[in-house]
RNA sequence: GCUCCCAUCGUCUAGAGGCCUAGGACGGAGCCCUCUCAAGGCUUAAACCCGGGUUCGAAUCCCGGUGGGAGCGCCA
């Protein structure tokens, strides 16, 4: 049997961390074992789901790399066999129409928690053998209700929680299909997972107490219920639950902070999964090692420097190429023309190092694209004084007659600069790093120098001489 | 209120009864290296929620408590 999975989003509001690792466990499983991984799109509630919402989470898919294997599914465009299928149901008896108005039950539900009981639908209009049903009142469009098993038990192989059980009486008759006939949520399911042959149901964990009457809904359609795998929720690293209004973002938003989505992807999957002491997984890896056996069954907490420092290590390995494509997005958002400097990735391999995310690495290599907008007032006051002025001029003079514009030429020209001298190298590279990139922290001065090029190096030099010299 | 879930350093976690005087990683502290910032190297502080059992032996199994969380919609 093939491995089936899926991402099941609804379209309310962009694709967020914890929807992310969602998907990526369930992206991995299906890989692990040569399956499937599909994207269905939940939009049957089309008071909420937008357009937008559906362009958000297809776009924070597709930076993160986890491809569907089919085409998006979308469950609006499915109600024929919803229809269907709650037909069948109706005739068969496992499901039945209910005319009790949204007020009635509310105040059913009202009296029941007053009584401090769990409220649920009585099953007023349940048909039970001997049971004469109340008249349907005229005019009102009736709900369609399954009818769940009244005893029993119903036993969830959760891959993740282990077994759980749950007693059929605590499960009340829950509302399959609209009074305006449109289906919802924990029937739609149900029926697209069985229709798509879903083998590993994952998600997150609040859907837990779904999955009982999902799995009564299965059996009475007389389909094999799926493996089921649920996933506790990602907290705020305050430990509090992520919402819009507390720090729940978007994948997008972690691209505009300068994460590399392979990045991404490998402190997701570190988050609630772990193979022995493991941090780091290359794309292959993570495939071939995760498993559910080793995910964690409480929830965690998302760590922003942890996230950070995963990141860096992936700026510090990947292949230039993979992160000139990022960065180059990074310098455009800041304005910048990536063209109007030295190559993308010789600026990356000076810069990886010492740059925790890909946007902190572009704010520090503005001065390789564009003019100095001015020095660094505390760098500038500390190194741009009357005697550095000599200094530079005189460094000046030296590499503009420099014969090649080369790390080694220029490594050797000021270091022995600094020699002749007799000062320590620290003297002469800061007033450079000052003069040429408008702050004291740079790549080592010669890479520097070199990726500056000449022309903009000796400008620099020039323009940093009289500004040393203008104050007085 | 009811049902269900969860519980190892600040954080992510290793740990499937003896290998645990509890390991790794992030973050913290300190030292070394150093042209800046980093990177790197070394050292260091820091945890099994509590109480009962089971067992020769429990972080690991069972029960209870406590504390968190989720669900209880004609939302998904």
């Amino acid at each position: 049997m093939t491995v089936v999975t899926r991402f099941a989003p609804s379209p309310t509001g962009f694709l967020h961390i914890g929807g992310a690792r969602t998907a990526l466990f369930s992206y991995l499983y299906a890989k692990r074992f040569g399956g499937k991984f599909l994207l269905r799109i939940e939009d049957t509630d089309r008071e909420r789901s937008t357009q937008e919402a559906v362009d958000a989470i297809f776009e924070g898919m597709a930076w993160l790399g986890l491809k569907s294997d089919f085409d998006e599914i979308y469950q609006t465009r499915r109600f024929d066999r919803y229809k269907e299928v709650v037909q069948q149901m109706l005739a068969a008896g496992t499901a039945y129409h209910c005319y009790a108005s949204k007020e009635e039950l509310e105040q059913l539900r009202a009296e029941q928690m007053a009584r401090k009981e769990k409220p649920r639908y009585d099953g007023r209009w349940r048909p039970e053998p001997g049971k004469t049903l109340p008249t349907p009142p005229a005019g009102v469009q009736p709900v369609v209700r399954f009818r769940n098993p009244a005893d029993g038990q119903v036993v969830v192989r959760d891959l993740v929680k282990g077994e759980i059980v749950f007693d059929n009486r605590e499960l009340d008759d829950l509302i399959i299909a609209r009074a305006d006939g449109t289906p919802t949520y924990n029937f739609c399911v149900v029926v697209d997972d069985w229709d798509m042959g879903i083998t590993h149901v994952i998600r997150g964990d609040d859907h837990v107490n779904n999955t009982p009457r999902q799995i009564n809904i299965l059996q009475a359609l007389g389909a094999t219920p799926p493996a089921y795998a649920h996933v506790s929720m990602i907290l705020g690293s305050d430990g509090a639950k992520l919402s819009k209004r507390h720090g729940a973002l978007g994948v997008m938003e972690y691209r505009a902070m300068g994460f590399m989505p392979e990045a991404m992807l490998n402190y997701l999957v570190r988050l609630g999964w772990s193979h022995g002491d493991q941090e780091l997984f290359t794309h292959e890896e993570m495939i071939a090692k995760f498993d559910f056996d080793h995910v964690s069954a409480s929830p965690s907490r998302f760590d922003m420097e942890k996230a950070y420092w995963v990141n860096h290590q992936y700026l510090k390995t990947a292949d230039l190429g993979l992160i000139a494509g990022e960065f180059d997005w990074h310098l455009r958002r800041l304005n910048l023309d990536p063209a109007n400097g030295p190559d993308l990735k010789a600026v990356i391999e000076q810069q990886r190092e010492r740059c925790r995310t890909l946007l902190e690495m572009a704010e520090k290599s503005k001065f390789f694209f564009a003019d100095l907008d001015g020095y660094n007032e505390k760098d500038a006051a500390k190194h741009l004084t009357a005697e550095s002025a000599t200094l530079l001029e005189a460094l000046d003079h030296a590499l503009a007659a420099l014969p090649d514009w080369d790390v080694p030429a220029l490594h050797a020209a000021v270091n022995g600069f600094a020699e002749t001298r007799g000062l320590g190298l620290g003297k002469v590279a800061q007033p450079i790093r000052v003069a040429c990139c408008g702050m004291a922290v740079s790549p080592p001065i010669d890479q520097t120098l070199f990726l500056l090029g000449r022309e903009r190096t000796l400008a620099r030099l020039k323009a940093a001489v009289s500004f040393a010299r203008s104050k007085t």
